[in-house]
DNA sequence: ATGGCTGCTTTGAGCAGA
């Protein structure tokens, strides 16, 4: 089974590259984030076209998540939000188990600026997650969690750390509150397969960022290591980077047996 | 260098993103 997680910064400006790109990639599941729609306007036809179900939770210009199956394969046992949170929350989080795994698709807050407000719930968020995580799983079930996670975990994950030193994405503060989700009972599953490596998922769209190769890996695909035992290989697709008007992000993909 | 791009918004300057 393949799985691919995409922050496609609007599903709307996205819907060609999204298409083009579910026929060439043919991931049998794809978690999006901001999708950036409210619910009622959500391009359900767009993906049934490519061949895809789907279930989101979105809102009006910030924040959406989607996971969309192959024809074929059911997506049960849906749920949205943290729990606690009610629908006039930020739309950050929609899991759902499809062939047995459990996929939590997330769109971690971005924090906007270390010592904000937004930055403090940020690290809250990280911990909620966690802990609504250890609440209903174990580190033996077949648990996939990914998505944008706004957080660089190691410096190997940016393309200049002692710029980056500090800043959001990079604080020592949310590195530890990933580790803190991470340590419960997951694996960085690119991170694993290729250890060392410099693998980017973002890059800025000012200064040409993306052709500098200046780049930030901030898009993960956790597992459980039984999932992990299962994984062929995990990689960043960068194709559609390199397309008209990309989305900033490129996608992450995960071949599990 | 507090800009630099992009998408969205009660359409046009301000926001959030990362």
């Amino acid at each position: 089974m393949r799985i691919a997680s995409w922050n496609v910064n609007s599903i709307r400006a996205r819907l060609e590259h999204l298409g083009e790109w579910l026929r060439r990639a043919k991931p049998d599941v794809v978690c999006l984030q901001e999708t950036k729609v409210e619910d009622e306007k959500f391009p359900i036809e767009a993906l049934g076209e490519a061949g895809y179900g789907v279930v989101f939770a979105g809102q009006k210009t910030y924040n959406g998540v989607a996971i969309a199956a192959r024809f074929g394969m059911a997506i049960e046992d849906v749920k949205k939000n943290l729990d606690g949170d009610d629908g006039d929350t930020a739309r950050r989080l929609i899991a759902a188990t499809v062939e047995g795994v459990r996929i939590v698709n997330v769109y971690v807050p971005n924090g906007q600026a270390v010592g904000t407000k937004p930055f403090a719930y940020k690290l809250m968020w990280l911990d909620r997650l966690k802990l609504e995580l250890a609440s209903k799983h174990s580190s033996n079930d077949q648990l996939l969690v990914c998505g944008d996670f706004n957080v660089a975990p190691l410096d190997v994950d940016v393309y200049a750390p002692k710029k980056w030193e500090g800043q959001v994405l990079c604080h020592p503060d949310e590195r530890a509150a990933l580790r803190r989700l991470v340590d419960w009972g997951l694996v960085d599953a690119l991170r694993e397969r290729h250890p060392g490596e410099q693998i980017y998922s973002w890059w800025d769209y000012r200064m040409g960022a993306y052709k500098k190769n200046h780049g930030l890996r901030i898009d993960l695909v956790l597992v459980t290591p039984p999932l992990l035992e299962r994984t062929k290989d995990v990689w960043v697709d960068k194709s559609p980077r390199e397309l008209e008007r990309p989305s900033d992000h490129a996608p992450v993909l995960i071949d599990i047996e």
